[in-house]
DNA sequence: TGTACATCAGTGAACGCGCGTTCACTGATGTAC
DNA sequence: TGTACATCAGTGAACGCGCGTTCACTGATGTAC
């Protein structure tokens, strides 16, 4: 078996051009979004392989064709998951330096991923076991803000990592309620904005100061 | 294929003026105790019948006389977890009344208890899937005393849901991140109360007030 | 433009291993007398 | 106390299904001339 290192679990690719890449990319999507599909139900350890080549619509053999096996395919759609949330919560915060802000909106940038796309939200939290918390890019960049917040007085809390906890929680636990109820655009805003004003406030920001980031992260960010 | 209802999943008792009782029970504490044990590592999907009867030293074959199949043992397990985390719980708030100070003890008890048996704890936290959440244990004390809080002026939250999602959310990363790491006594308690001290001031507690419950709860209820 | 050819992804029947579950038998435990 | 017996949990070989993986073959796609 002939591995990629760059893309390690999946098979190696042919030569860049080869003229059969289009074909090849067809089928691996067909059964990416079909893996997206069913992992946002079960863990892939319940989901035969029969299963995700019908919901691809190709044959069995394919699937091997294009992954070693089958853990190797769950990381794969969750690599392609983490990509795009990572895309839409940097986006947020493009031009934004307040640490106090930056993070209300990262967390808001998570909830409109959940909105836009619960399958695959759901799956990003299914994948959050004991040992994916810490070198997640959910935390990295909360890490980078909090630092940033501590060292320059804006935020207060015992530590780094501390602060990190108590955001990366809050964030999760809301992520989860969210993906279970079924609120709308302006349910969901009013339960994340007291979430972010119970951490800001926790996190040393008077409370009317959290409650004006709050309100203006999630308008600005969850969004229809 | 007869279930007792008080026990969905296991196989009916016999009469209680059984004899070989004794024998019965011995066999299925051995397998529940080398359930929790391989449990603590990988999901039931996982972990075949025969691991568990080889870990537990009994034939395959007296897993079935006990358990209808897998998951009904991996029930049987979590619901024996859980029973002992919450007398736990409820012990270190026996008699605790303000609702800020049983939060923080109950934060605490959980901590303690993952100190005790992290085992037990880390299949806790590994059952918290996204249905697991609403109709907890743990939610449900904590819905009782933020209810309360919020009732009397105590605690301040947007809603009730709010605030129990802010705690558990910070309770759960709380427990995973102490699961993970091999913190000392001090380290842990010092950690579990800076966390507490941001839960408590973003409820609305004074710092300084937020800073002696969260000494006295850890110092109290986390111990060797 | 048309035909022969090369390449390589796709195909799906076949294989065989692993695992959950069954069940006829064993033997431990307590009871009767 | 000792012996025969009844009960029921324990046992583990056997079964067969489901599923992951393989591989010889098909056919789609682009190229050469």
């Amino acid at each position: 078996m002939i591995k990629s290192k760059s893309n390690p679990g999946e098979l190696a690719k042919p030569s860049s051009a080869n003229p059969q890449e289009p074909r090849r990319l067809k089928t691996r999507a067909a059964l990416l979004a079909a893996g997206a599909e069913l992992l946002a139900q079960r863990p892939i350890d319940a989901i035969p392989v029969n299963d995700i080549v019908d919901a691809a619509g190709v044959a069995k053999g394919s699937f091997f064709n294009h992954f070693t096996d089958k853990d190797a395919f769950a990381a794969a759609v969750s690599a392609e998951i983490r990509a795009e949330i990572e895309a839409q919560v940097t986006m947020a915060n493009s031009d934004v330096a307040d640490p106090a802000r930056r993070i209300a909106r990262a967390v808001s940038g998570f909830i409109q991923f959940a909105r836009t796309d619960p399958t695959r939200a759901r799956i990003m939290l299914r994948g959050h076991d004991l040992t994916a918390l810490a070198d997640n890019p959910l935390n990295l960049g909360v890490r980078t803000d909090m630092a940033a917040g501590l060292e320059s007085g804006r935020l207060r809390a015992g530590s780094v990592a501390t602060g990190v906890i108590f955001v990366t929680g809050i964030c999760h636990t809301l992520l989860v309620a969210i993906l279970s109820s079924s609120l709308t655009l302006g349910g969901t805003r009013v339960l994340a904005a007291n979430l972010m004003v119970l951490a800001l406030t926790g996190l040393g920001v008077d409370q009317s100061e959290a409650e004006a980031i709050a309100a203006n992260a999630t308008t600005d960010v969850i969004r229809e």
